[in-house]
RNA sequence: GGCCUCGUAGCUCAGUUGUAUAGAGCAUCAGAUUCCGGUUCUGAGUGUCGCGGGUUAGAGUCCCGCCGAGGUCACCA
């Protein structure tokens, strides 16, 4: 049951609530008719719920189908008697609104009167965010964690698939009427930042992103990858050593993964970065610095930002506070190794570690320190965290642990858990070389884009070289982006490197390729002195397809209510899709600029301008922009 | 082994809080439009909705069991 919201509308005018009023809902008119029905045919008051309203099949003669098998027990009659029973009385008591129906099975099917259709409409084009909630300041504050990378190495299309997520999500609240703050936590310290510094100082050669003319992350990468391979040369050997000795294969190899000299390196670094050495401090700058300046880029080509970034370096340290606070109250305990624990038993769980016995941070200390952070910074009704399914058990125990420590938000903490991209061979593996690369990936769609609209941008009379790179950027991305974002993020998914992403069918660029084609004919009806401002006629006769189409439309509403709802972004996806066929179909049928009819024109004008609306704010909450000509 | 998630057409995926004959795209074939714009539209065919029970007037959807896939259960992050 959808019922508008039509309180705290601060943008709309007193006279516009009005109206609003008028055309409130026809469906919600209608489950009040029937509740009324109800009771006057059979004496009885019913629920709401029971009122079931769908959207009537194409097959069926319609707009409207009420489901009258709940009401059968009090009719006490057949179900198509029943209908029967109750269509007779809507019609009579809501002609304005109901103004035909028909009984199929337990089906009542109802036709709604074309000018509640045009009024939908009328509301649809006099709002500028239709769908949207209005925020204010006592609307929640919602703060959302998304990208979350390591400063090790460039980002991959795991964490596209984290960053557009994260970027859709916080777009899809804040339409809900959320106030939304966006935030990144970056992974900076640890012993994998140790590793790429120790390997550039041994085998660098003092080279940079200048020098070297990479992107600082792709460089730093690069020698992650270095210390990688010498790491397990050394390995291999030491193993090969020890197992000459007489020890066994596999314990040989577990000794000589600990004793390899460049792990002991790496350690010692750490450690050295931890009692805040300047050279090291210096070169975890310098490294650190070269790697945000690659990530600053591939953000900006996706089209992500971010309000407040934390780092781990500075708050890893602030949780082992917390932990000893709970220590002090008795959520936790000391082991006599000196280790801290949390016992989750009674929650189902395992025992948890928070503090080494050299009391150190692990992963979970340094989530409860940037809890603590970001609770100082911002007074947050709602935690957000965009993470991979992978740590799904991770973020049940941050929950119980933040709710045992006193934030307000952590029992209700909200993991966003997206499934893994896999490729046709199964998951990206760095060692076999599988990983897609984020900007690899992203110049190679802009790329496909413009060769596949090369011969057709030619047709585009003036467009100058600059604006058709635009254009192929915004579709590249598009085809990119919704690629990612029609798939349910819970689940894992597909992709193949070697099938270039469809341009066709169920894809970003069919949506934008519709939304440029509505805005070439509006430009043409404007060239004509042709607007579509003021009041719409109403005494027009519409077509069916222009009834679904709007019922289409006014079902935004409900997308975005039902993507906030589920935190599912693909709902917006799979919505904008629908309505574009819905208006393809349309289009296919009629003509706007060549009907004749003067008000049907003006009519199926204002349609296709709302249509034009929904798809760029539709596709705007997915990140997603749409070209003007294409 | 414990816990979590997923299983729908050849492939990639939809399927709102249960409701009519389970839908799209890609691919294949046939047609329409050639115009407001050439990424458009229409039609054709494939389904044990993993399997088996249960609840219900009604189950792809909810419950239980099994099978299969993935994840997780580190003094890694």
């Amino acid at each position: 049951m959808v019922v508008k919201k039509i309180k705290n509308r601060t943008f709309a005018s007193a006279k516009k609530q009005k109206q609003e009023l008028s055309i409130m809902s026809i469906e919600k008119k209608i489950t009040e008719a029937v509740l009324a029905g109800v009771e006057k045919l059979y004496g009885q008051t019913v629920p709401e719920k029971m009122v079931q309203l769908q959207e009537t099949r194409p097959e069926f003669e319609g707009n409207l189908t009420l489901v009258v098998f709940p009401f059968l027990k009090i009719s006490r009659k057949k179900p198509e008697d029943t209908a029967q029973d109750l269509g007779q009385y809507l019609v009579e008591a809501v002609p304005e609104v109901v103004s035909r129906f028909s009984v199929v099975k337990g089906f009542l099917n109802l036709v709604v009167a074309p000018a509640q259709w045009v009024a939908m409409l009328q509301d649809i084009c006099q709002q500028e965010k239709f769908g949207f909630q209005p925020i204010t300041d006592k609307s929640p504050l919602v703060m959302i964690e998304y990208s979350s990378p390591n400063t090790n190495k460039p980002l991959h299309l795991g964490h596209v698939r984290n960053n557009l997520l994260g970027w859709a999500l916080a777009n899809v609240m804040e339409a809900n009427g959320n106030r939304v703050v966006k935030t990144n936590i970056v992974n900076d310290r640890g012993i994998h930042i140790c590793k790429s510094m120790l390997a550039w100082l041994k085998y660098g050669n003092g080279e940079t992103p200048e020098t070297s003319g990479m992107k600082g992350d792709h460089l730093i990468g690069k020698y992650y990858v270095a210390f990688d391979q010498h790491y397990r040369a050394e390995v291999k050997q030491l193993a090969a050593q020890y197992t000459a000795e007489g020890m066994g294969e596999e314990e040989a190899t577990e000794k000589a993964k600990q004793e390899a000299p460049l792990i002991k390196e790496a350690h010692d670094m750490l450690v050295k970065w931890e009692q805040n050495d300047p050279e090291v401090r210096a070169l975890w700058s310098r490294m650190n610095d070269w790697v945000y300046a690659g990530f600053d880029e591939t953000y900006k080509a996706l089209g992500v930002a971010f309000d407040k970034i934390y780092y781990e370096s500075n708050t890893y340290l602030e949780g082992k506070d917390k932990v000893e606070e709970g220590l002090q109250k008795g959520f936790f305990y000391r082991r006599p190794d000196g280790s801290v624990w949390a016992d989750l038993t009674q929650e189902g769980l395992d025992e948890k570690l928070l503090l080494r016995s050299d009391g150190t941070s692990v992963y979970m200390t340094q989530d409860i320190g940037t809890a603590k952070l970001r609770f100082q910074d911002f007074p947050i009704d709602k935690m957000i965290y965009v993470v991979g399914n992978e740590q799904n058990y991770h973020f049940q125990v941050l929950s119980i642990l933040l709710d045992k420590l006193g934030f307000k938000w952590g029992k209700d903490l909200v993991h966003f858990s997206y499934g893994m991209v896999e490729l046709p061979n199964g998951k990206m593996k760095s060692r076999e070389g599988t990983v897609v690369d984020a900007d690899d990936l992203i110049a190679a769609m802009i790329g496909d884009a413009r060769e596949m609209s090369a011969d057709k941008m030619k047709k585009l009379d003036g467009l100058t070289e600059e604006e058709a790179g635009e254009i192929a950027r915004i579709v590249g991305l598009g085809a990119l982006k919704y690629f990612i974002l029609k798939v349910d993020a819970r689940k894992n998914m597909l992709f193949n490197p070697e099938e270039s992403i469809d341009f066709n069918g169920n894809t970003g660029p069919f949506i934008q390729y519709t939304y440029a084609r509505i805005r070439s004919i509006l430009r043409k009806a404007a060239a004509e002195g042709i607007t579509v401002s003021g009041t719409l006629p109403t005494d027009v006769e519409l077509a069916d397809k222009e009834i679904s189409l709007i019922q289409h439309l006014n079902g935004f509403t409900a997308a975005i209510r039902q993507a906030g709802m589920d935190y599912n972004p693909s709902c917006i996806a799979n919505y904008c899709y629908e309505l574009v066929k819905e208006y393809n179909q349309f289009y296919h049928d009629f003509s706007v600029l060549k009907e004749e009819d003067e008000k049907k024109k003006v009519l199926r004008l204002a349609l296709s301008e709302a249509v034009s609306k929904v798809i760029k704010n539709g596709l705007g909450l997915l990140g997603i922009e749409v070209p003007e000509r294409m």
